[in-house]
DNA sequence: CGCCTGCTTGAACGCTATCAAAAAACGTGG
DNA sequence: CCACGTTTTTTGATAGCGTTCAAGCAGGCG
């Protein structure tokens, strides 16, 4: 549960590990070395750990460069609602930067590394960089896309259609940034995490999973799911993965 | 069910209603200038008339001046969510203006008004003034944190709690935008609407709002919802309403 | 006046929650 | 490598919240 953060120079952008990923905007040669500039260190932690709690003042901003983590709301008698996943590309604590409150927290589900931002800098990107600037409208705009289709599933689709669209859905995230690969497909789910994803109890949830599991669209090991047949749950939930065109990446 | 353009020259953004509303960011007669050459004109439309259509391509981007609207996605049995309600100083098909698509449709509630500007010159906002391209990010993170309220009301709210929320979270939307009073809390929603809103059955969601009635937290007149009580619905929703510096509008 | 939309009500069914408990997997320290 | 506590998964039984079906009523409009 200990967190370090990373005291040796930054990291080399350029050369950064996810640059290499397909689908994402390359960056020209004065964007980069405004980000590179803009950054301010690397943090690296561990599962479980929180990394921006509900409604406290937190001064940086993140980038996730490897790893799951999630984001989440809880009602004040425990009741939790878990929002969102976040993966390599996205940005953590966006709305913190933007709007001064954060909503929401967000915890590691493996253990991740970050790049940090200094939130009193966001502000120069919008001056400098209209081009960074559209970049981070446009991930504040992709989640909320998703976050669209996951009100969309919970509030219409049946648990079985619900399940097989997250599961389908995670599949996508983590395949498009590179944490899984089509051999490999193992997300480090528990069904407790599920459940509060879809708005289910843990026993229905687990009930729903076997049946997936019975269609042999996926199955339970090693503390996570592993995902079979990843067009058949997306004709379960009556879903389709939208081809995105280019990602940007800062 | 008709649609006019306004072919007028562009009212007078320095003289926009909307601006006498308390609680927006005054903007710079720079940018005052810039906001005037940007708007290509007003759209006026009926109750019931899509503004946006899913994965229809729409060339122009809008701001509300007047009316209540939603946004909503469907799946192809045509079960239907209702995402968000859009009321004055909201952005309709920011969205498709950024990811070049859209994934949701919006129609008119009320009758409304709107200001029309055109995609294509959208990123000019953003290369000629870094504080409006901070306006819309702020806009967008908004809509997400509303989202991520949402999400939590309809997977873990139960019925009663979540109308409660609903209704209280319009009332004071309503109150914010201008379209309502303390006095006057007359909410122009229709009970189907509210049902697809929390992800229930039209039925349910009558004997729901029967209760809250019988609170005397609501009463249900006039083709529409009063809200008599809006403490009383936070209390029973376990919610409060953030208290918000300054909004931005452009 | 008659149709259409929206609100209301009752009854029966069923999906999902809750309760309870056990089995399995995992992590840790001895 | 084993013992033990903890977390996660699994299963069965029961209860209840919310859905579906089926009418009936009220108000607005041509």
């Amino acid at each position: 549960m200990d967190t370090k953060v990373d005291t040796r120079p930054s990291q080399d952008c350029k050369n950064c590990s996810l640059r290499k990923l397909s689908g994402l905007r390359p960056l020209s040669v004065p964007e980069l070395k405004f980000v590179q500039d803009f950054k301010s260190g690397e943090l690296a932690c561990d599962p479980g750990m929180t990394l921006i709690a509900e409604s406290a003042y937190s001064p940086h901003l993140y980038t996730v460069l490897d790893g799951w983590g999630f984001r989440y709301k809880t009602l004040e008698d425990g009741r939790r609602q878990i929002l969102n996943f976040v993966v390599p590309g996205d940005m953590v604590g966006l709305q913190g930067a933007v709007l001064k409150y954060m909503d929401h927290s967000v915890e590691a589900l493996t253990p991740m590394r970050l790049c940090v931002f200094e939130r009193e800098r966001f502000f120069s990107l919008f001056e400098q960089h209209a081009d960074l600037a559209f970049d981070v409208t446009w991930i504040a705009s992709r989640e909320e896309c998703i976050l669209d289709e996951h009100l969309l599933s919970v509030g219409r689709r049946s648990a079985l259609e619900r399940s097989a669209y997250l599961l389908a859905f995670l599949y996508y995230r983590g395949l498009t940034s590179g944490l899984i690969s089509k051999g490999r497909a193992h997300l480090p789910v528990t069904q407790a995490l599920i459940a509060d994803t879809l708005g289910l109890s843990i026993v229905h949830t687990n009930k729903t999973l076997k049946k997936l599991a019975a269609r042999k669209l996926v199955a339970w090991k090693e503390k996570g799911c592993e995902i079979l047949d990843a067009d058949g749950l997306c004709a379960v939930a009556q879903w389709e993965p939208r081809a995105e065109a280019e990602r940007p990446f800062i």
